[in-house]
DNA sequence: TATTGTTATACTCTATAACTATA
DNA sequence: TATAGTTATAGAGTATAACAATA
């Protein structure tokens, strides 16, 4: 009945999103993170001492949404704040922090391993740098 | 600073959906219509006299969150119910639905192949199957 | 018994505006 | 003047449970 819609790069998009980010969401919840969540800690783990805004920037997260999140992190013992000057402050990972990075990396490395894996061979090498070319640039 | 995630599907998949996103959400909306209400008539238009449950299974889309779609397409004049039994009902594109989805076409093509520009020729055509293999199967 | 349409509701994610304090 | 962190809030989108009526 949807078949139409299958020609449709954009709404293969919307679903394929939806359906990995619901499988991503699924793995990460035994640790108790949400995905974005996830990705901040991968980012302070290369990117230590980094403030709140400029990891927002990186992730298209706004500095008010970011609030919440780094309260959990922070109130969970994942990540601890110090301030650089009376404005900014720099975050980094605690010891706690870089032992759950390590579950994280383990579930994320299977995940994306297991979408890869549904991509047939022939398609495969080329989904990131075209989904990469989508919003970059 | 985001450098590490540039190399993880998921998440190239994460931020791409997202943009596209948001693009198509902004040139639907002079029409008054969200993606979920466009998509329904396009499948209204291949497929006349579909009831809300089969639209919704099509769509990934709950029953319940059916409804409110399905009365702002209707009081908008775009969407018409008829009864099949007494416990289905037929739904139909209007003559102003259909109309209203010559304009929907435009906007949709023109976006799709906005899209498919943003990706190097040499990606382009394997992102539809690879996508469609992602969600579907 | 399973399905349709519906209501009510709650939860997450995201966007915006405003405020304080500091660079 | 611009930026950092924060609060409060509003709007989507989505998920669940329950119900009546019907197949």
């Amino acid at each position: 009945m949807d078949q139409q819609l299958l020609s449709l790069p954009g709404y293969a998009l919307r679903r394929a999103a939806s359906a990995a980010g619901a499988e991503l969401t699924s793995r990460l919840a035994p640790l108790g993170l949400k995905q974005a969540s996830a990705t901040i800690l991968l980012l302070l783990d290369a990117n230590p001492c980094v403030t709140a805004s400029a990891l927002g920037r990186a992730l298209d997260i706004q500095r008010a949404n970011m609030v919440p999140l780094l309260k959990q992190l922070e109130e969970t013992g994942l990540v601890s704040r110090t301030p650089i000057d009376g404005k900014s402050q720099a975050l980094e990972l605690t010891h706690k922090g870089r032992e759950i990075l390590g579950e994280v990396l383990k579930i994320v490395d299977s995940f994306e391993s297991d979408l890869l894996a549904r991509i047939p061979a022939e398609h495969r090498a080329h989904v990131l740098p075209a989904l990469n070319a989508i919003w970059r640039d």
